[in-house]
DNA sequence: TCGAAAGCTGAACCGCCGTTCAAACTACTG
DNA sequence: CAGTAGTTTGAACGGCGGTTCAGCTTTCGA
């Protein structure tokens, strides 16, 4: 089923997406990136429709494990959610990228109900990671006991994703600066920790 | 410049993009619900590109109008911030074609920084109505003085974009009951009222 | 060693759709 | 009425690109 040329067909499909957006993908050019002939790419994937969808769920699922899958490090709690703030904004030159891919995973999961799992499931790791951070600084003391994790977790996420879409579109009123002082000052509040530590 | 013609061709133009996708609007289409023919269209706007971008713009414009443009109404700040969380959240049936439209701008703008200000310009008016809600509040009382208007708008504005988005997306997660709940909290604890009370 | 199945190719096909073009129809102005 | 500018149309062009097809090469088990 997933052969080696399969896979560097998919993740051929994979860049141009981040590259030029689903809607630019040429089949042609998916092959010629692969080293391989249109008909080859028709061989693995019947359709265009087939290949793309394939490509972008094989595409977060990767993405998720990179950005999600490690183990919350050792550290201080204050300073892996410092550096989780940091990493998740779209810094020029950082998760640019991983954020236009996300973006593209969200318009087409409003059209296309079948991706909306592919969403939430990656949701549920984004949110469960930001939790396990959170936790980890409730069970060393760092944050009040009885702070509501998930609560907290949600928040964050939202923020992240609030703030970022905006400094990602270059909004003046926006940038990815103030999208950092924003998230690390709200969350500071409800930890109940100085907003400067978490801007480290 | 802009005939009656011209108007309705964009008129339809917009429906088709809040239906169908940006990507997936064609002349044809266009030119069959606005009631004239392909070469019609083509004389108003000379290519396909130039005729969904004014369509987006336009279509935004309008959006911006009917939301953002009114007074900040009479009634209790603490009412009308209330009424503001529930509406532009994507309660099926209620702001979802708007919500559409969103996500397929901010998809375009990624793209193409030309329609950037678009999304800025946007954005600027959402903030400044929320702040004007915001600003009534401190005015008469009903919140603290001393409280960042500016901070509080921009926050609200990230954090209904950031739940919305989910609930969009039906993701199990957070629905839009869970997105009005956590966006009153966040804003009540902000504002130092009940959170009860955001959510009548 | 033979033959079938899988991997792979180049070339051609063909439908969709943006675009163009020549001409008709209308309306207004001198 | 003549002339001109603005509307509107049907029909056709042209190419981009997804898909198909017939056949070549490689692999591998009997």
């Amino acid at each position: 089923m997933s052969s080696e040329t399969a896979d560097r067909i998919l993740e051929a499909a994979c860049e141009l997406i981040a590259e030029d957006g689903i809607d630019e993908v040429r089949i042609a050019r998916v092959a010629q990136r692969a080293g391989a002939s249109t008909s080859l790419v028709h061989h693995y994937f019947s359709t265009r429709e087939e290949l793309l969808e394939q490509a972008l769920v094989h595409s977060f699922e990767q993405a998720g494990d990179e950005r999600f899958g490690a183990e919350v490090g050792s550290g201080g709690a204050v300073e892996i959610l410092a550096a989780a703030i940091r990493d998740s904004l779209p810094y020029p030159g950082g998760q640019e990228r991983e954020w236009v891919l996300w973006v593209e995973l969200w318009l087409r999961a409003v059209r296309e109900p079948d991706l909306r799992p592919v969403a939430a499931r990656l949701y549920d790791r984004y949110r469960r990671w930001m939790a396990d951070v959170i936790f980890v600084g409730v069970e060393s003391g760092e944050f009040p006991a009885g702070t509501d994790v998930d609560r907290v977790a949600n928040l964050g996420v939202a923020l992240l994703d609030g703030t970022g879409i905006r400094a990602l579109l270059d909004d003046p009123g926006m940038d990815v600066e103030a999208a950092r002082a924003l998230v690390a000052g709200v969350l500071a509040g409800e930890l109940g920790i100085d907003p400067k530590r978490l801007l480290a």
